[in-house]
DNA sequence: CCGCTCATTTATCAAACTATAAATTAGAGC
DNA sequence: GCTCTAATTTATAGTTTGATAAATGAGCGG
């Protein structure tokens, strides 16, 4: 049992701005991840152990500190390294995928990405918008682009993309994603080993990809010639 | 332009309590998943064109209204018809489980279902957690089961289905439930031909479930046998 | 150890929240 | 039509919300 303080003992240690907002922005991070982004300031203020006033000397408003959390758990965490390890030859495009997805999830998979992702979402932000056309435009793409080098197809500046293509990338990445989804929105228990679901789940997107592609790009051609043929 | 009708000239039908109460649901329905569950029962009222305390003659708090909510979208809408398609043997599994996803992809695939789900998911409800328990023991065991047999691998019975087993089916599922996702909660477009989104993934699933099912059952049956040894 | 800056708190507002009690009135039954 | 039940509204209590203005006092520079 310690030592029964003085009332009014607690010490306040007067912080630097720079200090004071870092520790706002991280406690709202965690904040706004357990109980939505409807969570009242007053209640981030005491978990802060601080008064709900002061929060508006820092920001000028809940939309505001809103912002910045976005900012901090999104932006900040993209790694750039991500677009050169794609674009790596010297491993199989299956590899550099594998990789990359393998830190990508590590990295999202955390109760505060995956909450706050959500809540901005069913509140109708831009956000997740934003952010998956990145992962598209930034990774899905030139994926696809060496996909279809190294199992022979035509290129894309050939026979561009098509819309199934994408969905067969969206579609491994959702599996993945989905893990965090059943462990950190719906509350569930999911088996400890990550890596082993990771690799299950790669393994069998991996062995379908190649035939699917085929095929649809062998349907996309069939399109063209038609098309060529009537004009 | 409308003739301008008298002050107060609304027509207000009086309603016998199972219409209204009817009403009251649906437009709950409707209302929670658009705002999320935090939305007001006032402005609920206003949509629903009645005054606010009358939804407290209805339903004694707006817990029990959620709750009703919850029953009529997730427990309502569950076909049983889906643990019969899984048994019946004069398709294949593979054809068999198609069928089943189609259906309950077309089923839950709605902006009611997904936003309401994911809503309550994030409020720490334990709603997701009971009914993912309902797909995995009503429809994932017996499809594994089906699998094995399928591919002429040892029945659960003889070897039990494996946590790696489960996460393939959860994460075909997780696949085609990311397109909803998608589309109902990050409010993306995604391919207008649904289908052919559905399909593709399919294929591509099926393409890679035996091998990889193969080579878990032979890992589950190295690991039994290093067990046996042992003992 | 004095004074001043500014980090922080106290006090408070106006609006919006769930929920309840009492007053109203539509409409079925006779 | 009269009456009475109950569907619905008006009025309102009691909290809680985001946000602001004014008061306080910690601690640095001198």
């Amino acid at each position: 049992m310690t030592k029964p303080r003085k009332t009014k003992s607690v010490p306040k240690p007067r912080m630097s701005p720079a200090h004071r907002e870092r520790l706002i922005v991280e406690g709202a991070i965690a904040f706004f991840a357990e109980v939505g982004l409807e969570g009242q300031t007053r209640e981030l203020a005491k978990r802060l152990g601080i008064t709900q006033p002061l929060l508006y000397r820092y920001f000028p408003s809940k939309d505001d500190l809103l912002e910045r959390v976005y900012e901090e758990v999104y932006l900040k965490r993209w790694k750039p390294e991500w677009e050169a390890l794609i674009a790596d030859r010297s491993l199989s495009i299956g590899e550099r995928f594998r990789r990359f997805e393998k830190d990508y999830q590590r990295t999202i998979m955390t109760y505060d990405w995956l909450r706050i992702f959500f809540s901005a979402g069913l509140k109708g932000t831009d956000l997740p918008g934003r952010y998956l056309s990145r992962v598209r435009d930034l990774i899905f793409t030139p994926v696809l682009g060496e996909m279809r080098r190294e199992f022979g197809l035509p290129s894309p500046a050939q026979l561009p993309l098509c819309a199934q293509e994408y969905e067969l990338m969206f579609g491994i990445h959702g599996a993945l994603v989905y893990v965090g989804i059943r462990r950190f929105i719906y509350n569930l228990d999911v088996p400890t080993d990550q890596n082993l679901v990771f690799d299950t789940e790669m393994d069998a997107f991996l062995a379908g990809v190649g035939p699917v592609m085929r095929r649809l790009v062998a349907e996309q051609q069939a399109v063209q010639r038609a098309r060529k043929r009537k004009s």
